[in-house]
DNA sequence: TTACCCTCTCATGATCGGGC
DNA sequence: GCCCGATCATGAGAGGGTAA
């Protein structure tokens, strides 16, 4: 077979991966900014729960990152949940912000976050005050109000904006946009293990509310449930139909709601 | 079209255990 | 001790979602 022959010629070596740095935070410092914060997103993509914002803030004696800190997507769930401790004592200050699947249906995925980012921020800043910079994953400035936005009539707390810098795939390059991912990916899959509990037929605990079989299977079944974007085409499908109105699942929103703290640090 | 989010599948390397 | 197959972990790519 020719797959033995290829294992005995080509030793295969996995191209080192450079780390996330706090090069660009420092080269930020530098000019001029005393706070920078990395600002990462997960949940974006989610069927159910909320979409979730995590924030690292570093200064100028902000010593390098743990080791073994990168972008969440590449850490296993195990070696993310080891790199809390080490997470909790590295930077100025961090938090996760939420905005609910009904936030998100009411203003919109961008509006949603960010509702949490500015709920991230404010907590983090409630610590630190407030940063000059915050360093975004991507191409898009997601973070800052649209001119006429009256978004923040809303709970967030709204700061001095900060100056967005965008860098894309900044989360496998800066170290405090990484160390967020981190932090906001764990806290919003243990999030969506507790809600299971609520809703076990989804099977959140497994899939932390994506589009695995298993749960697009019970939403044909039993339709969306308060915690589902139920702006979205659930099922995949365009038929609006496949998505029974479900009047007491309505009436138990508020309450559902209710029951979110929407804000961690 | 491109950016982000994610799950799932597949290919590959590393490790472990049984048989010789 | 060596070989081989099974199992596990990891990374890449495809394909689901939205927004600009």
């Amino acid at each position: 077979m020719t797959a033995l022959d290829d294992r005995s010629t080509t030793t295969r070596v996995r191209a080192p991966r450079p780390g996330p740095h706090l090069r660009l935070e420092r080269t930020l410092l530098r000019g001029g900014a005393r706070l920078v914060a990395g600002m990462d997103e997960v949940g974006r993509g989610s069927l159910a729960g909320p979409v979730s914002v995590g924030v690292v803030v570093v200064d100028a004696g902000t010593r390098s990152a743990p080791q073994g800190v990168a972008d969440s997507k590449l850490l296993s769930p195990a070696a993310r949940t080891a790199l809390l401790p080490r997470l909790a004592r590295w930077g100025l200050a961090r938090a996760v912000g939420h905005a609910s699947a009904a936030e998100i249906d009411e203003l919109g995925i961008i509006a949603a976050l960010r509702l949490a980012g500015h709920r991230a921020l404010g907590a983090a800043c409630a610590t630190t005050g407030p940063v000059d910079v915050v360093v975004l994953d991507g191409s898009h400035d997601w973070l800052t109000p649209p001119a006429q936005g009256d978004l923040f009539a809303l709970d967030a707390p709204v700061l001095t904006a900060p100056r967005v810098h965008l860098r894309v795939k900044a989360d496998r390059t800066c170290a405090s946009v990484a160390a967020a991912s981190v932090l906001a990916k764990c806290e919003r899959d243990s999030l969506m293990v507790e809600l299971a509990a609520q809703h076990p037929h989804f099977r959140w605990d497994e899939n932390k509310g994506y589009a695995s079989p298993d749960h697009l299977a019970a939403l044909r079944e039993l339709g969306p449930c308060v915690l589902h974007r139920r702006s979205w085409r659930l099922t995949g499908s365009s038929g609006e139909a496949a998505l029974p109105t479900d009047a007491t699942a309505a009436a138990r929103l508020d309450d559902d709601a209710a029951a979110w703290g929407m804000m961690s640090t």
